[in-house]
DNA sequence: TCCCGTTTCTGAACAGCGTTCAATAAGCTT
DNA sequence: AAGCTTATTGAACGCTGTTCAGAAACGGGA
């Protein structure tokens, strides 16, 4: 039997999240089990239970550090003033991340609750603080006072990315061309920030 | 004993696969579960696998009939010649699909198929034929040669697409804010286009 | 040091899953 | 009616998430 004392509550609980990240980027995330976890951590299956609610809840933190990868890595895209130089390099740091790590993207993305998970509000939080970065670089599209056409478009760029990853981590984009992903990306961003700009500027 | 008079192989296939359809609207695709798939047609769960190769390749036939609804639906939107009008109205009629049959479409585009299936050559060729569907309507936009400008095009929308569908259904988008995805894919396309339309008048 | 209350961990158990396959039943042909 | 072919069965295997009574380990006081 594992001793209470070999860690405590924190340390388990980093260790199981650290051993379930691990699994999924080796094996993706249908090896994430909970009998797997929990050899992995040389605890008993039970002992996840006093520790997470149930595998979903562990899913969730562990798409936390995910959030938290990513949101370093667009941190590295700084901004320069112009919008669509700005958000195109938002979305190549983003799918420079989903090339690095496919695995991790599809557990925070693609893999689908219970029926009876909420996401948690500090997690849809993480996902705000997200978005902000995209809506700082498009505001200057905007007038001032223009704040729910700048979430819009945050919002229209956001899913689309998220589409275009979706289906180049299913394999569902090389079945029907070789096109990378980050080129698809780049001509959704320059298009519809063009866009953006040629309606701002009849307007 | 279900006895094999019953049914022809055909009505028996065609029996299971409006069951399994049923099932998928009536309680989303976790609960498309052999025994229970058996279970509603009358037979045992080891028929099924008499009539299909396994799990995934029932839930490809009953994808195979959803793309054959999702294309009719889409033949509804008759091209009158203007790129961005013409595109604006199968996006839409896309999103009506998804909203009077949101199980059936995360079947289609959200379960993942094990690693040992593939989509058939057959199911990929429907997708196409689909997206044949938005390359005719963009054709005009681009010179006659350029077949990869279309092709690239069509992919970002499909993709773009795809992206607010998968985040409107999982409920992702609404967390962050009540605009329905209708309006997100009008912005996307309205924009999108308009930004082609832009470059191709520039150059 | 011993005891006791509290916390933690265990592992067997339950219900359900996809899938297989020997045995059985049904239908067709002669 | 007998024989042959095909379809159906249902028990079985190894997996899954989750629960919970019992056991083990710890911390504090006597």
């Amino acid at each position: 039997m594992a001793r209470r004392s070999d860690h405590t509550r924190e340390q388990l609980a980093e260790l199981v999240l650290g051993e379930a990240q691990r699994l999924v980027e080796a094996e993706g995330f249908k090896a994430l089990t909970a009998r797997r976890v929990a050899e992995a951590v040389g605890y008993s299956p039970g002992t996840l239970y006093n520790h997470f609610k149930n595998l979903d809840d562990l899913v969730v933190h562990v798409n936390a550090r995910t959030l938290e990868l990513l949101d370093g890595e667009l941190a590295g895209a700084a901004p320069t003033g112009d919008p669509q130089a700005d958000a195109l390099a938002l979305a190549l740091a983003y799918f420079g991340f989903v090339e690095r790590h496919p695995r991790l993207w599809e557990l925070l993305f693609e893999y689908r609750l219970g029926e009876g998970s909420e996401l948690p509000r500090w997690f849809t939080g993480r996902i705000e603080a997200i978005l902000a970065r995209m809506a700082r670089v498009l505001a200057p599209l905007f007038a001032p006072e223009d704040t729910a056409g700048v979430e819009e478009a945050v919002q229209v760029l956001w899913a689309s990315l998220h589409g275009i990853g979706s289906l180049a981590t299913s394999g569902k984009l090389e079945v029907v061309t070789a096109r990378s992903a980050a080129q698809l990306a780049r001509s959704l961003v320059v298009h519809y920030v063009g866009g953006l700009k040629a309606a701002r500027g009849e307007g």
